[in-house]
DNA sequence: CGGCTTGTGTCAGTTATCTGACATCCGGAA
DNA sequence: TTCCGGATGTCAGATAACTGACACAAGCCG
């Protein structure tokens, strides 16, 4: 159309970048994962259950960035799916330690692939040093975040 | 409870930490303006009429990472609501141009020294460099993954 | 022991956002 | 001029995520 480039400075915020990259990571993950029948809730739900198996379902939904009531209906579906188990009672408390199956496994090795893709294009241009040090920025914005909760 | 520190490589993920880092501003932004009677959503479109007045709602949807869609819905809120106006006609084609209302202005000044303390905060510990460079970072990664559509 | 606080799984209702569709409107190409 | 691709505003339905609420389980401390 027409606009875009003037110099605002919403532009010179590193929130909204921020915000920004986010959105084009999320935007480019869905693109890879829909033709696997995935959405990226589901996929981050897969790959956390893959790197630390037995999480309960508030973990998972800590590690995904979403309540755990929103996480239980999404492992429920993948029960469902035959992706992931939960036993019916829980060993010890109330929980219950989810685990992928073999077919959710396997499903998850194409996603695996999708996303890491995804995010070496998002790399690509930085050198190594580079982004370690992005790494280390983003860890300390979390950090500053969580470190005081309001005020 | 129990777990997390083991080092999964998730945790060595930049994708997973900028996913986190946005997670935990988004977070932040929200606890801040629920007092104001703002949504996050809320808070951008007039922070972006603010300071490009007279944006349609598709350039506005852009700007704040949604679709056109959810932004016309979010318009009409703020309409009814008295922080934004449009014109009943279109002056050219058929794209509104919103502008903000001496009301919408005056809510957005609390608003907007709020969500600035916030990103105060999240750089807090971070020298200008650092900044600067974590800024540039952003940019590339964003970059990357909008010039090569999927592969 | 009994209370209290915290964490958990899950049900229900609400809200936000998305996808799909349609009727326009502009602008360039034939 | 006419035609067609791309953009827009908006209606409608579908989907994902949230907040609120409840019952239970574990740990701590009086």
């Amino acid at each position: 159309m027409c606009q875009d480039g003037s110099g605002v400075n919403l532009g010179t915020s590193v929130g909204y970048l921020l915000k920004e990259a986010s959105s084009a990571l999320r935007t480019a993950m869905q693109e890879v994962l829909h033709p696997l029948g995935m959405t990226v809730t589901h996929y981050s739900c897969l790959e956390l259950l893959a790197q630390r198996p037995g999480l309960s379902n508030s973990e998972l939904a800590r590690g995904a960035f979403v309540t755990r009531q929103s996480m239980n209906v999404l492992l429920q579906a993948l029960e469902r799916g035959g992706d992931v188990t939960r036993p019916s009672q829980a060993p010890v408390g109330r929980v219950l330690p989810a685990r992928l199956t073999a077919q959710g496994r396997q499903r998850l090795r194409k996603a695996t692939a999708a996303v890491r893709s995804v995010e070496v294009r998002m790399l690509a241009g930085m050198s190594e040093a580079e982004q370690s040090r992005a790494f280390r920025s983003l860890q300390g914005m979390i950090r500053s975040l969580r470190d005081s909760p309001d005020e």
